[in-house]
DNA sequence: TGTTATTTTTAGACTAATCTAAATTAAATA
DNA sequence: TATTTAATTTAGATTAGTCTAAAAATAACA
């Protein structure tokens, strides 16, 4: 039961691409997200049903089996600590971990990863604020919403983001808006709807809409 | 000008063959060392010697090009770095990390590697001993002999050791040989030329002589 | 030096992952 | 419902890396 590099990179897109949807993925899908091509993708998944990784019936698209999402959840651990680390050890910016994070996910070993997350303190998110996998491959999932549902008044503190683009990263750095950071709604303004956010210390930040529905705020701290 | 995980392992098994021999290096000794068939291996030639890495006309065996060798040096600093890094921060066992380390020096990223290198203090040697190349691959290569030639009342430093079986680590481990720990022969017993070791704290160690002649010893500290 | 043994290379085939182009199925819509 | 459009799959080819078996070159040695 030995899963490629390839194999492992189809089993996390499906993961992510049925989280976000939460419904069966379609194969055009998978092949934007891999930058790949549609025929590629079929023949993998065909191969990926025959390990029993995915249940698959023609032109009907794919969703993971326990096992398929077990080895997804490893992959993803993998993935965030190891962006942790580059974070909190090597002090790399959130916006330079993601593809050295692609290539660590894939090195073999539970040994690893585990020894490497007691190292981290074992940490419960990632820089970007998305939970890292225990090991058993449960994931704490907190409410979130996005600030662009907000209304004048509410408060928060940014917990995570729904866009990963190292430009977005940039453009949250260059705002000072950062994962952890107690934020309030001052007011919404009605021409373009750029939401106004007022931080502890008074600072006053204009987040436009489009920016807005990225940034996710969770309650309280737990 | 990239490089595949497979084409690396090539040059590093090449430039760690020549090291040894610093000759010419065989198809058929590269096939045993990568576990391989000598057909793969001239099929790789080609290819290799096709980019410049290589020096190869049929028959006559092969040596690593300026090219070849900065690159097999990228790799093997990459290897001990991370050697290091598992046994010093996540408290692996130095017969535990090879296997590991195989994996780890295929990450692609100068910068990782360099932060990676700052991060453990800049470390000379990996645990096995061996001396890790700086960023521009240059490597402090001490002067060490077996302990096998020494003869009664010689003293030295263990500095490293010439065969890395998980095997043999681990007989160092039982014997309490550690790397950085000063001894001195007190006697070769004749008939077998057994090698009576003494440590500064009086411990009494001995050696066979199939194990003497891997382990390697310093003069003085640097 | 001629013959045998060893090493190395070639020839041809295989697998994993990919592609393009064509065929098929499903979905959308007139 | 019939027709057009879009999504998906198949067919056939390609590339990297590997293999076995056979041929060719070199080395060993009688
Ligand atoms: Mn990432
Ligand atoms: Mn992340
Ligand atoms: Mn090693
Ligand atoms: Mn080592």
């Amino acid at each position: 039961m030995d899963t490629s590099f390839t194999e492992e990179n189809y089993l996390k897109a499906i993961y992510h691409l049925s989280a976000d949807e939460s419904k069966q993925v379609n194969t055009n899908q998978i092949a934007t997200v891999l930058n790949t091509k549609a025929a590629s993708v079929t023949d993998m998944l065909k191969k990926l049903s025959g390990k029993n990784l995915i249940n698959y019936e023609r032109y009907q698209g794919v969703e993971l089996t326990g096992l398929g999402k077990t080895i997804a959840l490893k992959i993803i651990r993998k993935h965030r600590l190891w962006e942790y680390f580059l974070v909190e050890k090597l002090a790399f910016g959130w916006d330079e971990v993601h593809d050295l994070a692609e290539q660590l996910e894939h090195i073999q070993s539970t040994e690893l990863t585990d020894r490497l997350d007691e190292f981290l303190g074992f940490p419960k998110y990632d820089p970007h604020g998305d939970p890292i996998p225990d090991q058993s491959g449960t994931i704490k999932c907190a409410e979130m919403k996005s600030i662009a549902v907000l209304k004048a008044g509410n408060a928060g503190i940014i917990s995570g983001i729904k866009e990963h683009s190292s430009s977005f990263l940039q453009y949250l750095e260059k705002m000072d808006l950062k994962i952890g950071k107690k934020i309030a709604v001052e007011e919404i303004i009605p021409f373009d709807e750029t939401v106004v956010l007022r931080t502890e210390n008074g600072e006053k930040i204009n987040v436009s809409k489009a920016a807005a529905k990225y940034i996710l705020i969770q309650d309280e701290q737990l």
